[in-house]
DNA sequence: CCCTATTTGTTCGTATGTATT
DNA sequence: AAATACATACGAACAAATAGG
């Protein structure tokens, strides 16, 4: 009984643009959780950090999110996780 | 009885963004039909020349209208105005 | 209240990939 | 085959709002 592997980073060879796998990775990481709803996303900087992306790529994976009503931004202040 | 002359260029020291700037100016002449439906918007690369703005900036203001279902967008092809 | 650091918003330029004409 | 047009990415820069001390 081996458990599934997820890789979580981005592929920048995969026909799947960047921003888009970003946006996968973090809808699946809210819908387990983490971050809980009303918690904040990790910033642009630190998307960008953490995932390999340039951080106006990171910034259009959580336009996604936002466009979904999945989270809500505040500038200057964060992304936060929608809580309905 | 002067007719109110409306400038119809983009203002870098706006508040107003350039990008939105940009998607008023498009509005308004969709509205007042030209292009007509159906017809093609002026290209990202035509509307950086006719209006001074970034190619990205172009893209942004139409992603807008595309988002609004004003405009209809084709890979490759161009944006058309949408028919109803 | 002030200063600073952080964070989002936006723009620009450039480059590459893909689809259409 | 070539030119045109849209999609996406990256990096650098500055503004504006927010958070924290």
């Amino acid at each position: 009984m081996s458990a599934t592997v997820r890789r979580v980073t981005v592929d920048h060879d995969s026909a799947v643009p960047p921003y888009r796998q970003l946006a996968a990775i973090l809808r699946d990481r809210i819908a387990s959780g983490d971050p809980a709803p009303g918690a904040a996303l990790p910033s642009a900087k630190t998307l960008r950090q953490e995932y390999g992306v340039a951080e106006t790529t990171a910034r259009k994976a959580v336009a996604l999110l936002r466009d979904e009503g999945l989270v809500e931004t505040i500038m200057g202040g964060g992304s936060f996780v929608a809580k309905h």
